[in-house]
DNA sequence: AAGAGTTGCAACCGCCGGATC
DNA sequence: AGATCCGGCGGTTGCAACTCT
């Protein structure tokens, strides 16, 4: 049995939308706050228009005035959308503080570095560029991003090429993504990819972020983190990932780390919120194919934390980004990651409409303020710091509150 | 100048999963 | 428990604007 439309396709409009329709939506939803049922929308906008008193006469028509605007007043038996079609315009176009095009380098370093981590969440990663809508940068992506990384990219293609069939494999079988085949067999070189595409030596990526700017600090110190720690192997074969977790004495290992996503997924051992000494070592991917392990925490649904033993900020971080995604996949997106973390009672911070990471990182750093001590070398590493070649860690860092 | 090809982006489509009935 | 509703998401399409020949 098929599902029932969502709207009488036959009756509404389709295609671009008029600037009448664009400022009836926008005054409705202005008027009366957040939309709780957008498919029951055109129909509520219908008895708004009805309630306008701005009704002007001209020329045997009727027009309304919205936001000192004049504009046909054709809906007066509502707005004649799919509701979806309404949900649609409004996030992507109409609502505030919306950015279209004219994407900086910083946003391109953050859309790649992101791409790299959790592919094709363009929602999750629209959730980090404030005013950017996760179709707009889909489309920059798509577009744009992607060719500029491709492009950067071609020089390698003949080394590569030239090494896939000294090993005898098919492109077919060497690939999970036509177009990032070569790519893929970069290795980790990735973030060298990124770092490249700004034409920005690794070095640079290492400065202290601008301390003025949370938004910055915080989205430059996500990248650089990732960036840096891989910057220096630029010239070096990549490494297994299981290099970095040597520590963690119990985990299941994925057969194979060295590609990009699986690098980013998996992630370090981490004990639910709560039990002082219930080091649950385990390791998990939540790429939909792996499916190695689920997170201890997640049916308590409760902010992870620390593990004891040396853990390293990329660990920690590389970690609370995978928690995002496997929360955004129970419910959605950021929201979710709001409620779980909020649901654990130890956080108490406020939303408003702050980026998640600022407050997972916040609310994470208060965490290891108040369990661990230690906290002053910790937070400024945590928020401000570069992630330097020697892979510093929370362990040293944080001195022997971190030791097992 | 005009037709062909390319690009950019708004909008649509269909699927998924949680909520509700 | 199962059907349906609905919001959200990622992939794809259509088309206007632009560039090339």
């Amino acid at each position: 049995m098929g599902r029932a439309p969502c709207c009488d396709k036959a009756s509404v409009r389709k295609g671009p939308w008029s600037p009448g329709e664009d400022a009836t939506l926008k005054s409705y939803i202005e008027e009366h706050g957040p939309v709780g049922n957008w498919i029951a929308l055109p129909q509520k906008i219908g008895e708004f228009c009805k309630s306008i008193h701005m009704h002007v006469h001209v020329h045997n028509r009727v027009w309304f005035v919205v936001c000192g605007d004049v504009f046909q007043a054709s809906y007066s038996s509502g707005l004649k959308r799919c509701g979806k079609s309404c949900r649609l315009r409004w996030l992507n176009y109409l609502r505030p503080n919306i950015k279209h095009g004219g994407f900086s380098e910083e946003e391109d370093r953050i859309i790649c570095g992101l791409y790299i981590s959790i592919g094709s969440r363009w929602s999750i990663i629209a959730a980090q560029l404030p005013g950017r809508t996760d179709n707009d940068i889909k489309n920059y992506w798509n577009t744009k991003l992607k060719k500029k990384l491709l492009g950067k990219q071609r020089n390698k293609e003949c080394h590569v090429r030239k090494d896939r069939s000294k090993r005898g494999l098919t492109k077919a079988a060497a690939s999970r993504n036509e177009d990032f085949s070569v790519i893929w067999e970069t290795g980790g070189d990735w973030y060298g990819l990124a770092t490249e595409v700004n034409h920005m030596p690794p070095a640079s990526i290492n400065q202290s972020p601008n301390p003025n700017s949370h938004q910055t600090s915080l989205t430059e110190y996500q990248l650089r983190g990732r960036l840096a720690s891989n910057s220096n192997q630029l010239e070096q074969e990549p490494a297994p990932i299981e290099a970095d977790f040597l520590h963690y004495p119990n985990h299941m290992v994925p057969p194979n780390c060295y590609n990009p996503i699986e690098r980013s997924t998996v992630v370090s051992c981490l004990r639910p919120l709560g039990l002082s000494n219930g080091l649950m070592s385990t390791r998990y991917s939540l790429s939909n194919e792996d499916n190695i392990n689920i997170p201890v925490f997640a049916e308590n649904n409760t902010l992870p934390q620390i593990s004891t033993g040396e853990v390293d900020r990329r660990d920690l971080q590389s970690h609370l980004f995978e928690y995002s995604r496997y929360v955004g996949n129970i419910y959605s997106a950021h929201e979710a990651m709001d409620r779980s973390m909020c649901s654990s009672g130890a956080l108490s911070h406020g939303r408003g409409s702050g980026n998640v990471w600022e407050d997972i990182i916040s609310s994470t750093s208060q965490l290891l303020d108040e369990n661990y001590g230690g906290h002053e070398a910790v937070s400024s590493q945590w928020v401000g710091g570069g992630r330097g070649t020697g892979g510093s860690s929370f362990g040293k860092s944080g001195g022997g509150a971190w030791d097992t």
